[in-house]
RNA sequence: GGAUCGGUAGUUCAGUUGGUUAGAAUGCUGCCCUGUCACGGCAGAGGUCGCGGGUUCGAGUCCCGUCCGGUCCGCCA
C-alpha cells in the first residue's frame, strides 16, 4: 500500500497514529541534524520531521523539490503550530522513507505566486497543474459541469453523444477538416457545434437533449476564445421562447447556488437588442453599473423606434458635431474634478488605433452647479446644462462625448464605458448580473457579397408574426445603398442571448421546423436548390417526416467557468489549452506528418 | 490580414545620452545551523542580451528584416 492517508487529511485527532503518506516534496528546510519537509499532494500539505536518527540516511539520499516521496511515521502534535494550513497542528515524525522517483529541478516554482511566466507554464503544463490555484480552477470546472448535469437530469434531459467526424458546411466559422483515408480526396469536418444533429434528435422525438461537448472553430484566438472549446448544448421540443428562458435561467441560477452558494432569486432582466445597442452600444452589456449612453445625435435609420436629442447640440456652428453621423455621451459619476492630465489621458485612449476616435469632448459638471467643458467656445452655460440634463448627469459628474461614424462611434462609447467602469472599480468580479438580450435582427447585410447572412445561424426562425413577411418577399437586394429599406432588414429573430457581466455566456433560438421556411432561409442566404440539397438535404428531408416545433440554447462552458472563477482568461480553466496562435506548446502541435501518412491519404502537399 | 507591447542568468526583471568587467531578486551548488513553515548565515557557479543584417571608433541600447510570446481589431453562422 502506497499510502494510508492523503497529505490534506491528518489532524490533531490522529495524534500518535502510525501512517504512510506519499506525495511530492514541496520544500526542504534543513536545520543541522533535523530536517523539515513539506509533502504535497492534490489534497494538501503535511509537514514531515526527519529527526537526527535519519540524518545519515538522508545525507546518502538527498531530497530535492518535486521528488516523489513515500514516508512511514507517527503523527505528532507540533511544538510550534502553523495556523495557515489545515494540517498545521501536526507533523509526521518519519520512521522510514523511500524515494519513489527523483525530479529534475523544475523550471519554475510550484506555488500560488509562481515565478513562472505564461509561456513557460504552458510548456510545462503538467507542472503548472500541480499548483493549487490551477487545481482550484479545474475543480470549479468540474463543479459547474456536475451542477449542470444534475439540473438537466432532474428536468428529464437526456445526454446523447453526437459525432465529431461530420460534413463540412462552412456557413459561419471556418471548419477544421480531417482527410479520410478510405474515401480518397474527401474530408470530414469537426463540428462547430452539434446543431443539426440535435435538431435531428428533436425530429426523432428525444424532446429534451443535452450534451457537454467539444466544438471546433478554425478562427483566430483571444484570451476568451480557443479553437476547441466546450459547450453545454441543449435542445427541447414543443417549446416557445418563454419556456426556454425559464428553463435555462433556472440552470444558471442552479449553477450559481451549487458552485458559488449564491441565491440568485431576482428575475433575470430582459432587454431587446435594440435597447442594448441604444443604451449600451453593445449587444452584451455589463449592467452591474448604471451608466447608459445618451444619444445626442444618430442616423435616423439606426434605431427607428427612438427619437434622438439632436436639438440640444444643434444651433451652434460646431463642425465636429455638425459633421458627425452620431454623437453619444456617457456621464461618469464623481469625476468632475479630473485634471487636465487625466482628461488628456482619456483623449489619448480614445485616439488609439483600436478605438479610432479623432478626439474626446468632455463637460465637467462642477459641484457648485457650474460647467467647464472642452467646448466652452461653442456652447454656453445654458446649452451645457441642457446636455447635462439629457445625459442624466449630476453635479460632480464628468460627461464624455464622442462623435463620428455610427458604427465605430457606438463601439467606441461602449468601450469607453467599460474602460471607465474598470478604472472606477465598478466591475467587481464577485458581483454577478445576468441579462437576457432578445429580438436580434434575423439577418445582417454583408456588404462584400451584397447579400444577407444569418446573424445567429440559418436554422433560426423569425418572429412568428414575421414569417409571412419573410416568405412573401424576395430576398435579393437590388439597391445596396438602401439595403436598410429591404423588408428583411426589419425581421427579428426568435433568438436570445444570455449575458453575464458583459460576456455572452449562452445563445440560442427557436428553430425553423418547416421545410418551406427553411428553404426560404437558405435561399435568402444565397444558396440555390442544388447547394441546399448538397449541404443540408438530410435536414430538409427530415423536416418532411413530422418535425416538431423546437428550440434550444448552448452555453460557453469554459467562459462560464472563467467568469465564475473571476478570471478574464479561459485558459486557466482548461487543463491543456492552446496558445495565442492555436499551438499546444507542450506537445508542439500542430506539426507536420510523415510521408507515409500522406501516401496513405493519397494527398500531396503543395504549400504556397 | 492589421495594430500594439514584450524577448537580457534556470526563472522574474532592472539596465540612464550608444562608452570600463551586463546587475538585482529568486532558484541552483557547497559549507554552517535542533523548531522551521517565504527559515536563517556564509561562499560559489551561472549570460551567443531571440536570430540575421546595418549605422558607428564602439551596440543589450539606434535602424531594417525575421522568429517567438502577450493583448486587441478584423474574423468568431
Amino acid at each position: 500500500m502506497y499510502r494510508t492517508h492523503t497529505c490534506g487529511q491528518l489532524r490533531l485527532t490522529d495524534n500518535n497514529s502510525t501512517v504512510t503518506l506519499a506525495g511530492w516534496v514541496q520544500t526542504v528546510r534543513k536545520f543541522g541534524s533535523i530536517t523539515f519537509v513539506d509533502l504535497r499532494d492534490r489534497y494538501g500539505i503535511t509537514q514531515l520531521l526527519f529527526s537526527e536518527a535519519l540524518n545519515t540516511e538522508l545525507e546518502a539520499n538527498p531530497l530535492g523539490r518535486e521528488f516523489v516521496l513515500q514516508v512511514n511515521g507517527t503523527v505528532n502534535e507540533r511544538s510550534s503550530k502553523n495556523a495557515n494550513i489545515p494540517t498545521g497542528d501536526i507533523e509526521i515524525n518519519v520512521a522510514s522513507f523511500k524515494i519513489l522517483n527523483k525530479s529534475a529541478v523544475p523550471p519554475f516554482s510550484i506555488q500560488d505566486d509562481t515565478d513562472g511566466g505564461d509561456e513557460l507554464r504552458m510548456k510545462y503544463r503538467f507542472l503548472d497543474l500541480r499548483r493549487n490555484i490551477v487545481k482550484k480552477n479545474l475543480e470549479l470546472r468540474y463543479a459547474v459541469g456536475r451542477s449542470a448535469r444534475n439540473y438537466l437530469h432532474e428536468n428529464n434531459f437526456l445526454d446523447i453523444e453526437t459525432p465529431f467526424l461530420i460534413k463540412s458546411t462552412p456557413e459561419g466559422a471556418r471548419d477544421f477538416v480531417v482527410p479520410s483515408r478510405m474515401n480518397s480526396g474527401q474530408f470530414y469536418a469537426l463540428p462547430q457545434s452539434p446543431q443539426t444533429f440535435k435538431q435531428l434528435l428533436m425530429v426523432s422525438g428525444y424532446d429534451r437533449y443535452y450534451q457537454i461537448v467539444k466544438c471546433f472553430r478554425d478562427e483566430d484566438l483571444r484570451a476568451d476564445r480557443q479553437p476547441e472549446f466546450t459547450q453545454i448544448d441543449c435542445e427541447m421540443c414543443f417549446v416557445e421562447q418563454e419556456d426556454i428562458l425559464q428553463m435555462f435561467e433556472g440552470l444558471v441560477k442552479r449553477i450559481f447556488k451549487d458552485v458559488k452558494n449564491i441565491d440568485y432569486t431576482e428575475t433575470v432582466q430582459r432587454i431587446t437588442w435594440e435597447e442594448a445597442m441604444w443604451n449600451y452600444g453593445n449587444d452584451k452589456p455589463d449592467i452591474r453599473f448604471d451608466i447608459k449612453i445618451c444619444n445626442l445625435k444618430f442616423p435616423a435609420h439606426t434605431f427607428p423606434t427612438k427619437e434622438n436629442q439632436a436639438a440640444i447640440i444643434n444651433g451652434v456652428s460646431f463642425g465636429v458635431f455638425d459633421d458627425a453621423e452620431t454623437v453619444v455621451a456617457i456621464s461618469i459619476p464623481g469625476c468632475s474634478e479630473y485634471t487636465r492630465k487625466q482628461t488628456d489621458e482619456l483623449t489619448e485612449w480614445v485616439k488609439r488605433p483600436q478605438i479610432g476616435m479623432k478626439g474626446l469632448v468632455f463637460i465637467k459638471c462642477n459641484t457648485d452647479g457650474t460647467f467647464k467643458s472642452s467646448v466652452d467656445k461653442f456652447y454656453n452655460e445654458e446649452k451645457l446644462s441642457a446636455i447635462a440634463t439629457a445625459a442624466h448627469a449630476k453635479p460632480g459628474d464628468l460627461i464624455l462625448i464622442l462623435a463620428g461614424a455610427e458604427e465605430r462611434t457606438r463601439k467606441a462609447i461602449s468601450d469607453l464605458r467599460m474602460y471607465m467602469a474598470d478604472k472606477l472599480g465598478m466591475r467587481k468580479p464577485t458581483d454577478f448580473k445576468l441579462l437576457w438580450v432578445l429580438d436580434f435582427p434575423l439577418f445582417e447585410y454583408d456588404e462584400e457579397g451584397n447579400r444577407w447572412v444569418a446573424r445567429h445561424h440559418p436554422f433560426t426562425s423569425p418572429k412568428p408574426n414575421q414569417i409571412a413577411e419573410m416568405i412573401n418577399n424576395n430576398p435579393v437586394i437590388e439597391n445596396a445603398a438602401e439595403y436598410l429599406k429591404h423588408p428583411y432588414a426589419n425581421i427579428k429573430a426568435n433568438a436570445y442571448d444570455m449575458v453575464l457581466n458583459g460576456n455572452e455566456i449562452g445563445g440560442g433560438s427557436i428553430r425553423i421546423f418547416q421545410r418551406e421556411l427553411q428553404e426560404k432561409m437558405f435561399a435568402a442566404l444565397g444558396m440555390d436548390a442544388e447547394e441546399q440539397h448538397h449541404k443540408f438535404g438530410f435536414l430538409l428531408g427530415a423536416f418532411e417526416y413530422g418535425a416538431p416545433p423546437h428550440g434550444g440554447i448552448a452555453f460557453g462552458f469554459d467562459r462560464l467557468c472563467s467568469i465564475l472563477g473571476g478570471s478574464e482568461s479561459i485558459r486557466d480553466f482548461i487543463a491543456f489549452p492552446k496558445n495565442n496562435s492555436g499551438r499546444d506548446v507542450m506537445i508542439d502541435a500542430p506539426s507536420t506528418i510523415d510521408a507515409k501518412q500522406f501516401e496513405e491519404l493519397q494527398i500531396k502537399l503543395d504549400l504556397k
